[in-house]
RNA sequence: GUCCCCGUCGUCUAGGGGUCUAGGACACCGGGUUUUCAUCCCGGCAACAGGGGUUCGAAUCCCCUCGGGGAUGCCA
């Protein structure tokens, strides 16, 4: 039986380069029938949290990435917590220790960072020179004396050539003498290591496959000596290409949104976003964008994502939220943009009202919290035009309009029962018409540019805030 | 520096020796429909990194150069 995994470290949000790995495996799964195992690397306790963990699992849940083992699901391989592993790997690390394949080594911090140091001052790559090797008993002592606290060093003999048979990218073939020398398994204060640990629970939590981000190829071979020194049987990889920012390094931060969070709390769609990083890399036969979950994981192979990093495009995936949007139910699109309207103080007790002024501009929107910029042409008796609004208004060619329209409503001779028709009694009386006429108009009713459909604007403001956009218009702009 | 990966429109990509005057999508620009906004429709702009091979023929295969990225942690 096929089984794959996905391994974050509960030190942030899950981002969305996280995520689209997640995403990925969860595409194999659905298609090969496999087992899912959500792993926390969490031997980092400095950074790793609880908060980190719960956020990542209830943001890759709100993906619709369902998993069969994990932390909070449990499972026959478990625990799923690394920190609640560090039993099962002291027994490999005494195992790695007697067999001498590993060995305590007692540089310090300071030691290693002058090496470093001195290495790149010469150009020459840093290679840990194998000072503790063989350490003498009396030598070891001595270090214990001086309060030293060794590392575990896993050994590394040269020659040795190490083939990743990668599903992505091919054959990749490194040798031993370049990954920089013995490297530490176990730190100083017994944790260990990433590169150590990740390959052991790959193969006691029985992973077929790995898949995972590029940025871990390089450690590939480190993980697969490990592997062999072990006697374990190492899983097959597969190293997608990394996701890059507009400046083609690593996606971080400073390229923008970053968190699946915060894309959630913005509003996004979720099947839009897992949508939009189940495409990056590869395409659809037909090369149909908007694909439902059924029909990638129909169509998807591990062999048909390309090669070559992708630039995350956040204008793309805005425009596949809107397209989402678009289709979504009428019902369903006024329970997403509820909350957003409720927390920018936009509520009332006609819901009648709230659901056709949202019908009318849904459309608008990309993403649920614009709603918020939207819907504010609908509240509020008078309206502060923004800056194209303005200016349009305080121009000549608008003052007959505001005018006219200003003495129609005083003079009663629009009122409620026939204010809708003061667009065309305007046009009459100034035989103005087209942009010229309802231009001027929505921005003295909206005080924009750009919004809806004025006639379903009008009966939706009411004649009293009408009115007094109007004249407050005037006011404005006339007096 | 060293090791590894990658290189088709601005971006995501299709293409895997002839069907490529290189296709689609996003973005952008123009036009049309809508008496307004948006939608929608139509059109346009725009790429095989460079140089050598191999071949009758190369975006496609090989080599070199250049460019980009990743790794080089007692992070993962």
């Amino acid at each position: 039986m096929m089984r794959v995994r996905f391994a974050p470290s509960p030190t942030g949000f899950l981002h969305v380069g996280n995520a689209r790995t997640a995403v990925l495996n969860y595409l194999v799964k659905k298609k090969n029938n496999a087992a899912y195992i959500l792993r926390i690397e969490d031997t980092d306790t400095q950074r790793s949290t609880m908060e980190s963990e719960q956020s990542i699992l209830s943001d890759l849940k709100w993906l619709g990435i369902q998993w069969d083992e994990g932390p909070d699901c449990g499972g026959k391989f478990g625990p799923y917590r690394q920190s609640e592993r560090f039993d099962i790997y002291r027994q490999f690390t005494e195992k790695l220790l007697i067999t001498g394949n590993a060995y305590h080594c007692y540089c310090t911090q300071e030691e290693l960072d002058a090496m470093r140091a001195k290495a790149a001052e010469h150009n020459k790559p840093f290679v840990y020179p194998g000072t503790c090797r063989h350490l003498s008993l009396e030598q070891k002592l001595a270090y214990e004396h001086q309060g030293r606290k060794p590392t575990v060093r896993f050994r590394v003999n040269d020659g040795i050539s190490i083939v990743v048979n990668d599903h992505i990218k091919g054959k990749v073939v490194f040798s031993s003498e370049n990954i920089g020398g013995d490297f530490i398994i176990v730190r100083s204060d017994g944790i260990p290591v990433y590169n150590y640990i990740v390959i052991i629970d790959d193969t006691l939590m029985n992973i077929t496959h790995v898949i995972r981000g590029e940025d871990h190829l390089p450690n590939t071979p480190k993980q697969m000596l490990i592997a062999m020194a072990l006697d374990l049987p190492a899983p097959e990889y597969a190293h997608m290409p990394l996701l890059l920012g507009p400046d083609r390094t690593k996606l971080s931060k400073r390229h923008g949104i970053t968190s699946v969070s915060i894309y959630r709390e913005q509003g996004y769609l979720s099947q839009a976003l897992f949508n939009y990083l189940a495409l990056l890399g590869w395409t659809t036969r037909s090369g149909e964008e908007i694909v439902s979950i059924e029909e990638l994981v129909e169509q998807f192979e591990l062999s048909k994502i390309g090669k070559s990093p992708a630039i995350f495009d956040f204008q793309k995936l805005k425009w596949m939220n809107s397209e989402y949007l678009k289709n979504l139910p009428s019902e369903q699109v006024y329970s997403l943009f509820y909350p957003y309207l409720e927390k920018a103080g936009y509520t009332t007790h006609d819901t009648g009202w709230l659901n056709s002024v949202i019908d009318t501009i849904r459309g608008n929107c990309q993403i649920a919290s614009d709603i918020v910029s939207e819907i504010a042409i609908f509240f509020g008796d008078t309206v502060e035009p923004d800056q194209e609004a303005g200016e349009l208004l305080s121009q000549q060619e608008s003052k007959a309009i505001i005018m006219t329209a200003y003495e129609l409503v005083t003079s009663n001779e629009v009122n409620e029962h026939n204010y809708h028709q003061l667009l065309n009694a305007i046009k009459q009386k100034t035989g103005l018409k087209g942009k010229m006429l309802f231009m001027p108009f929505r921005a003295m009713i909206t005080g924009r540019l750009h919004g809806p459909e004025l006639d379903k604007i009008i009966p939706l403001l009411g004649y009293q805030r009408f009115k007094k956009r109007i004249e407050n218009c005037y006011q404005r702009f006339i007096n």
